[in-house]
DNA sequence: ACGACATTCCATCGTTCTTTGGAATGACGT
DNA sequence: ACGTCATTCCAAAGAACGATGGAATGTCGT
């Protein structure tokens, strides 16, 4: 009690949660977890590792206890165990962005130029509220399934090109996707402003909402 | 742009400060740094480390982005980037604490049994207000001089034993420390009441109330 | 300029982590 | 029961990490 052997066992506790946050790929295992449940196929063909290698990630989250497994006939669906983990991963982006200034400069590369204007979730919910806006969510297919904004529509980026028609030209558009940091929205609102609709992307995402305690809807659009 | 190596860029600048939080000693580190601004001999003495250790590990954590060096003489003292560093390593405790059971049997290994009755900071607070408190600050003199609750008498754990006449005997001592997870103050309590004083601890502490946006004064006694 | 001191750098060794492909496991449909 | 499919387990190789002691760097006081 009180000595070095037992602080070294409660740090080397909180170290094991750490671990988690030191390699890449497990965060943006996190990250695609946050938008909801997700097999070791889907989880691997997202964030471009072998079925081997995503799998011995997905241990390492289990063993932390940050995430956790459900089978589901012949799949296992992985899960965050909590909303907290998504506050930690958030975290640790503001502090990368705050404190490492290489941060911004990889975060433009891959996102691309910063909108002009993004609208913020305040601005969001009213619009929403008054029936008049547009919302947009161009995740892909499993990730709205699993929790979106109520009233949005939901057309995969991959498919916005095609179905482009589907969408109002007297109306502005608001694209959403995963949260800060994620491209989608933002190739979206790229796409339409092409095409001479007036669309333009919401700051935050789902992510962001589920910390904040945005209402998100569950189930097929 | 949106490809899959920026996207990786991207995440490795996230995973350049997470790999901070994977190393026990790294996270002792920064819990001590919370409490002030240290030279790398004291910190590796508070860290039992060796001296080429400890240089390396503040070493990742200046790469990392998350401490920085001043020098002062022939010392140098690091010290915290900013406090949203302290709230990340309070997240992640929070974390551990939460969904890893065999955190709580570490913590109680080190801190020894839950004390029947610790003080909450607004208790804390209003008893300062009233002047009625008597609160002590046990922790060492460097942490005490980079900061503490205004008001509070210091007299370090190393020392309590033999300064145990300065504290009055007819009123309650509150003691606190550096926050959850510190052993000082439950030390500190255990002493005073085996001295037939009435003691109690606080349940935060300087972290906490860093967090919190608790004033903290600075200076020495 | 010199010696004492605090810290960092460097080279090395042992350990742990990652990746990979292939074999084993477990569940489903027929 | 059998084949198929999704996932995990296993072993091996390579890479990254961590600890260590001694040399190098930089600062102070004389």
């Amino acid at each position: 009690m009180g000595d070095r052997a037992s602080k070294d066992a409660l740090f080397a506790q909180f170290a094991a949660v750490g671990k988690v946050l030191g390699h890449p790929k497990r965060l943006e295992l996190l990250d695609l977890l946050i938008q909801g449940p997700r097999s070791v196929e889907g989880l691997a063909e997202a964030a471009d590792l072998g079925m081997s290698t995503c799998s011995a990630h997905l241990q390492t989250l289990r063993d932390a206890g940050v995430v956790e497994a459900r089978r589901d006939g012949r799949r296992i669906f992985y899960s965050l165990v909590g909303d907290d983990i998504a506050g930690l991963w958030d975290h640790l982006r503001r502090v990368a962005q705050l404190h490492r200034p290489h941060t911004e400069l990889a975060r433009r590369a891959y996102l691309g130029p910063e909108d002009t204007r993004a609208v913020d979730t305040d601005e969001l919910m009213r619009r929403l509220a008054d029936g008049d806006a547009v919302v947009l969510d161009v995740r892909p297919e499993p990730e709205y399934a699993a929790g979106h904004l109520p009233g949005a529509i939901h057309i995969p980026l991959e498919e916005l090109a095609a179905r482009i028609g589907e969408l109002p030209r007297n109306h502005e558009i608001v694209a959403y996707c995963r949260g800060h940091y994620c491209v989608l929205a933002h190739d979206a609102v790229r796409l339409l402003n092409a095409e001479g609709l007036a669309a333009s992307r919401a700051v935050d995402g789902v992510l962001e909402w589920r910390l904040a305690g945005v209402p998100i809807e569950a189930g097929a659009a």
